[in-house]
DNA sequence: CTTCACACCAATGTATACATAAGCCGACCG
DNA sequence: CGGTCGGCTTATGTATACATTGGTGTGAAG
């Protein structure tokens, strides 16, 4: 799960950080165009939870052999988005509460870690601009009730800190653990209140940046995420219940 | 990264984790096979950091095929255990002081949730009982000189607690950033100091683990890592300057 | 009617064949 | 003598062919 992914993508479709956009997509290697549309249509529910295909039905899908194909279904599979049975084909996951619930905890632990490695290296004059330009534009997105702006901008802005905490290898687990998150943040995000309380603790958190005071980074970050995460949960589990598929 | 693995493996060759004994190895699918030879073949040293490989010979060395062979390095590579070149070949991966304080610190963020989880849900008496003996058994290692055993003993104690988490995502996280940090650790074992600080954090953690204090596991148990993190960075720097390979 | 067994089929896993393109070497020109 | 251009070699990336194996469906027996 480490290590991968230097290409990096730009265009965006719903958030800067790691929905590429397809858009130079003919251009690539057919394993990597294999790996990015189908991560893409995962994403973006053009392939819905519970689908089932065989291999050769995505080979004939991207118009490629079933060799590219394959070699993608693997990475998608230990980034858990899908699941291969040997006789069945490959199954787009659902996420469970359960499982969002581990996501979470997971992408948590690892993203307050980088925040701690940010705090410890200290911003640059230009660095802290930037954060701060960010959480302005938040709180204006609140005012504006202008929620799927917000929540770009929430993406973008852990997004930034994270890539400033120097440890690649961090980086890379969670853009993973973040693509399975993905879905569901997209499911509830109609669903949130007035995110007044994240921007209060965005502007805690980006102090204690300024500050490079790496316990009390730790800290606020580890609380921001533990009450957003509760209650993102919550409101999953109100958006179905517990049924299953997100 | 996330995801992947179910096949429990037996057998002890180093560790009781994740190094598996290569001994059911012929009766396996090729691209397992491929996989936990060449992961096996790298933790034990017997591929050094630094040799490269064509994907032929790779072929060769273990009488496959290209194709599982090339599936097995893909999941090497996503590990941070190889790097391939297009035109140049398979490279193992050497661990600069910098990877390896990178992944110690993935690694530690990663396993304090862990336990934190573990501390939420409680010890059954039964778990008590074995941790408790595991501790007991590195304290006499420990007093008998045996620092591999302990270091074995340690293995096994953090990888009992960690497996009482209930969350597969961040358990298979974990086993991918054990595996990078495993070169590392046997290098530096004989350097190692008698453990006596170690002995006291575990028991310390696991009187934490047993109270089902969420916040003060947090706290011993990243205590523990923070010290034996640097301890073992330490080491590792004096015993290879900052040259590289590891 | 239910269950077990056998055979057939098809999807995967593996091997191989082929195309592409990058590195390397040599030759030629400045 | 050095640098650059071009062709050749070869490793990879992709496609395809083949074998294996497990699942499914049907039929017969209890």
């Amino acid at each position: 799960m480490p290590q991968a992914e230097p290409p990096r993508m730009r265009g965006k479709v719903r958030s800067a950080r790691s929905i590429p956009s397809l858009h130079g997509l003919t251009e690539m290697a057919a394993r990597e165009r294999a790996y990015h549309d189908l991560r893409y249509r995962i994403l973006t529910g053009r392939l819905a939870p519970g689908t089932t295909l065989l291999e050769t039905e995505l080979a004939g899908l991207l118009s490629l052999s079933r060799t590219p194909v394959r070699e993608a279904v693997i990475k998608l599979e230990e980034e858990g988005l899908v699941e291969v049975r040997p006789r069945h084909g490959v199954t787009i996951k659902a996420l469970s509460l359960q499982d969002f619930a581990n996501i979470l905890d997971t992408y948590s632990a690892l993203e307050v870690r980088a925040y701690e490695l940010v705090a410890a290296r200290g911003l640059t004059p230009e660095q802290t601009r930037l954060l701060e330009r960010m959480v302005e534009d938040m709180e204006t997105a609140t005012a504006t009730g202008d929620i799927a702006r917000w929540s770009d901008l929430d993406d973008e802005f852990h997004a930034e800190i994270v890539s400033l905490c120097g440890n690649q290898r961090l980086q890379t687990a969670l853009n993973a653990f973040w693509g399975q998150q993905y879905r569901a943040r997209m499911m509830i995000l109609p669903l949130r209140p007035l995110p007044d309380e994240s921007n209060a603790e965005h502007r805690a958190v980006l102090d204690a940046l300024k500050l490079g005071d790496r316990d009390l980074t730790r800290e606020r970050q580890n609380a921001h995420r533990d009450r957003a995460d509760k209650q993102q949960l919550e409101l999953l589990r109100r958006s179905l219940g517990s049924s299953g598929l997100a």
